[in-house]
DNA sequence: GAACTCAGTGAGAGCGCTCTCGACGACGTG
DNA sequence: CACGTCGTCGAGAGCGCTCTCACTGAGTTC
């Protein structure tokens, strides 16, 4: 039960083929410029052999890993807990799997991570890495930048300055954010609320930009910032109520937070939605679901999110590898969102 | 914007720091017997040069990689989806950062994806896996003991041979399952059903195992096997009222059943829990909280679990390494859960 | 038929590191 | 003072692979 007997070296194929170590690796690597005979020999020789190819010794000489990082900076557990970077992970794995590469997961927990996570990153273990940052203040982004590792990001990142930007993949947020003010007024709302996310978050801001966008003469007080949690919601809603008694429509900023506003609104005796028609944002399923009455809400579509990051940055590592320009590959894609009706408006 | 400028060698650090290659690399490594000024002197280069390991060119001779496989295979969306996995995917990336090891994250998609997933195991890319096997028929379990890679499972493997025993870490499925039970019938009830999970779960099974030894003649018509969904739920709920309109108790083997379960009691006219006390499993946050009225639980420390199971094979690992015995390495290591109290029972 | 291609192949260098082994000085020991 | 011992260090041999380059022989070309 110790090691498993010493591994086939290419070395041994070649030998057990009867051709050099050098046509090996050819046929190993695709075969071109091997003539067919030589080709089915080798490729016999590897099956019988079971020959799986040393990875560590192929990047020494490349300098290629056929791996990327993964990170996700998210240190309350509550928020990385939710379905969003399961499905996120789905997405990135599936794509990847297709290109034969691997998925490097890296945590962080709390600011002294990030060191290592920079470490890491600039030690060229990986050939790129596709960054969650959800916050504004996250140093993380820039460390990686100066790591000089092809990055895609997840979600808008929150710079101020107007650097090459950063190549990422989004959500609409705020047009989701629009539609479902829109749905809200085209169900004959006119006082409509919104509890806003944590702010220190991009899709927090434009969330609350989409609900602007159509609520442009809004009373101030009709938006709460909150914090993307059902405690959350359920303050602001509170909150809200007690501001104006009479809303009529209430846009959250994602589910969770509408669940709790749910709540208050049942507590306070609220008809949800004769009285007060509720909508959401994200289709979190086991949430939107649940609630009573099932959540009106604006779904994104995450796993094709991660597919769509994981594309954008094999595609760059493909160009700088041919050297060919970036010309086609866009630095920013943002994915449509769609409406899903249900009960609660 | 091409590749960064070539990374320092230890090469260039040993000159730099004016000794050899030999004595920069055993710095690098611990320091071990190397007098302190030298020491201190690589030290210096090592920061000047922002030196970082080529772990390849480490890997190709130590024929260790400082990184583990963990494998997902769950092929539905939906399980995957809950916070499980993201809960055991965070406590084994805390065990393995303060190792140092890398997660290898690999999903599977369907059968064709086992063979994938093997032949990377035993292409030997890391140095073990933990494995997450969740139906008794998956012939992944199998493979990866084929590919003779150190491995240690999540949740309790359905083998019927008893060959030497697969490590693996699970919550106490029965032991909580008579807690949840001995809990409805300390409130009292005395006609109590069970809607079990898939029973190609262990899981599924065990729960049900711990029903039974509390209410070993129950009438086997209290018993409905469901899905671990909250469709699932309300189909069981429904089924058992209608044979058994009297129950006063249900343990539903997880908490979305238990959701499920809790609408068609609504529904109905049951009040929870006054006319029928409700008990879930897992403490799935944003769902037990969530419920009307909030769900009494079994709680598991899913995070405890996935550090244990990094844990157990880190030690295992460094065992085969240092080639002492697996004496103190227990080859299952079995949670304990809590009771958590809500409304609902 | 000599000179020239050119696809197909093998020899060999070297990627950056670890680790064994031998050299060497400092230190006891008889 | 000769000898062994020990701690410290450097030289050098690879780990398994890719890739350049030189070589071969068959096919062109004039």
């Amino acid at each position: 039960m110790t090691e498993t007997t010493a591994r086939p070296t290419l070395e041994a194929v070649a030998a057990r083929a009867g051709v050099s170590r050098a046509t090996a690796s050819r046929v190993v690597n695709g075969g071109d410029g091997v003539r067919e005979p030589l080709v089915e020999r080798v490729r016999r020789a590897v099956d019988e052999l079971g020959y799986v190819p040393n990875q560590a010794a192929r990047s020494l000489v490349t300098k290629r890993h056929d791996a990327i990082a993964v990170v996700i900076a998210e240190p309350e557990t509550r928020v990385f807990a939710d379905p969003f970077f399961a499905l996120q992970l789905r997405g990135i794995s599936k794509e990847l799997t297709v290109h034969d590469s691997q998925l490097v997961l890296l945590l962080t927990e709390g600011r002294d991570d990030h060191a290592r996570v920079g470490r890491y990153l600039a030690g060229g273990h990986v050939d790129g890495a596709l960054v969650f940052s959800l916050h504004l203040d996250d140093p993380l982004p820039g460390l990686i930048q100066g790591a000089g590792v092809p990055t895609v990001f997840g979600g808008r990142p929150g710079w101020s300055d107007g650097t090459p930007g950063p190549v990422y993949v989004d959500s609409d947020n705020r047009g989701g954010a629009r539609e479902a003010v829109r749905h809200l007024v085209g169900l004959g709302r006119t006082r409509i609320a919104h509890i806003a996310g944590a702010l220190d978050q991009t899709s927090a801001v434009d969330r609350l930009d989409g609900f602007r966008d159509v609520m442009a003469d809004a009373d101030p007080r009709m938006v709460v910032e909150s914090d993307f949690t059902p405690a959350g919601g359920e303050r602001a809603m509170r909150e809200l109520l007690d501001r104006c008694p009479d809303l009529d429509g209430v846009f959250a900023a994602n589910d969770l937070t509408a669940a709790g506003a749910l709540r208050v609104l049942r507590e306070r005796g609220r008809r949800v939605p004769e009285d007060v028609a509720v909508i959401g944002f994200d289709d979190m399923l086991p949430v939107a679901e649940q609630t009573d009455p099932p959540l009106t809400t604006i779904r994104q579509d995450i796993e094709e999110m991660g597919r769509l990051m994981a594309r954008l940055l094999l595609r760059r590592l493909d160009r700088s590898t041919t050297g060919r320009a970036d010309a086609d590959t866009p630095a920013a894609v943002v994915l449509p969102t769609t409406l899903v009706r249900r009960a609660s408006a």
